[in-house]
DNA sequence: TTTT
DNA sequence: TTTT
């Protein structure tokens, strides 16, 4: 089946990075990220704002790496995710929904947007193949056996194809 | 502030289209909207899929009489939006979230992606500047004053600049 | 026809931005953007970069204006536009074709990433739908009549609809 | 530097795809991509309407593949890919720049839309991590080593995140 | 609840 | 809870 199912966000952390780690060495980092918009009423012409909070589950080791070492509260950042609802049960036992922004897989975007600690960011940590750059600081995040991973196969062709 | 709160969308309708009208004259155009992903499991080799579900809500006049008219159960649609999520409150008072992909303002995209009815639409009707093409039955949506609305000083300026 | 011309770009501008005015009064600004990527060379491991060049042509009288006051060689930008291919004659008249990333209508987005100088602005200079919110000082771009032109349709609904 | 090159579209092909294989084993795949849009003219009234052509350079195995088998003059598609500007010189000896829209590495994104035949894919050919199915027929295309290289990370963590 |  |  055909789809396509992506959310991209540039906006501030409310927030410091949550971190949580699982027994199986699996971790996770949730951000909560605000996007605004402000316009004047057309009658009243007041001004007005409306400020959108996003739920972003980073679920990729690598880019787990750059929100813990990387990013703060203020931080400013470009994602590129998926919209995932889970369902939940309350402690009534009711069924509940939260809607997420999650960031897995070789697509997934994570690219801060501060001046000087620019910086931008994949799963593998290398080239995303997007036109963003890795820290040039080599030890910050990616590196070792995930450098490449899903990148290498991208580099391996720019080197073939002749031009 | 810099910001940006865009979700695209690739999926079939689950169900009928659902409109509600309001005493004012507004119309909003609900829309559930599934996306699938499949995949092999890297350990077990057997297939996997996982479908998602999205709430989509039609805010712009032009955008409600698209999906009225066109869309229906089954219809495979590529749509623009904005995340935004609305608190409740359920029948205990306890407060509730839902988060859908809104529909609003010149920049939503509602394009039909099925062979025969193709079709894309804006909430003017007209040239919604990003290549999606209208339909030559003039009545079908847009028209009127809102007709090139949002887009007539695009088209303007095409006419001006010089290439 | 169901189509979709969509470019988008995070980058710096490698050079100041070219202003052109027209007779009729229209201008149109230029800018050159680069985005960069690197990665690990798989096999030999020397690290590599490639940067692109864009050409983005911005043909809104409100896009161009904050170009013009708030851009310059060095700015961050996140930039929203569509491909386009101008033909043109070179001196032997032979055929020859330029590609660029048009800014135009009212999806056009432009906003600067550049900290204490962030700002984000659409065409009308207001209300861009999606997120980015305008200068509080007014005066910098939209602003009279051109404010709200695109965006107004949309704020009303944001008033009239019941949530 | 954090940066962000990217190019979506929604058309259809305007020939059939051309497949280029070298010496090395490695192939690319090209496509003509029209996409359309129409607006009624402002003053006049008319109709207009116009199309764009975009090349498009398919550098993923994977991707290639799925170009060959399945695609041809006509079919529409959704493609997800970089711009990159080519420089070569004609027979005079003069730089000629050429622009296409490069679909290589994790990010890339072809998705067939027509009814019947509509499919997914991603260079690896599994799970591209963004609600788009591969074929059922396993045959199809990825498969072998390359299937799951980018996503298989993905496709774990799935498996162990707790939700 | 779609689609493949 | 960010940012302007």
């Amino acid at each position: 089946m055909a789809s396509l199912n992506k959310v991209s966000l540039i906006g501030n952390l409310g927030a410091d990075v949550e971190v949580k780690s699982f027994q199986n060495g699996g971790k996770i980092a949730n951000l909560r990220i605000a996007t605004s918009e402000s316009w004047k009423d057309k009658t009243t012409g007041e001004k007005k704002e409306r400020t959108e909070w996003h739920s972003v589950s980073i679920q990729s080791d690598g880019l787990v790496g750059v929100a813990e070492r990387y990013l703060r509260k203020g931080s400013k950042v470009y994602v590129e995710g998926q919209l995932r609802t889970r369902k939940w049960q309350d402690q009534s036992g009711n069924d509940r929904y939260t809607t997420e922004v999650v960031l897995s897989g070789p697509r997934a975007v994570l690219t801060m947007l501060d001046g000087a600690k620019s910086d931008s960011a994949t799963r593998s940590g290398s080239n995303d193949g997007w036109g963003g750059a890795t820290r040039s600081n080599q030890d910050g995040f990616g590196g070792g056996s995930s450098s490449g991973q899903s990148s290498s196969f991208d580099d391996d062709l720019d080197d073939e194809v002749p031009f």
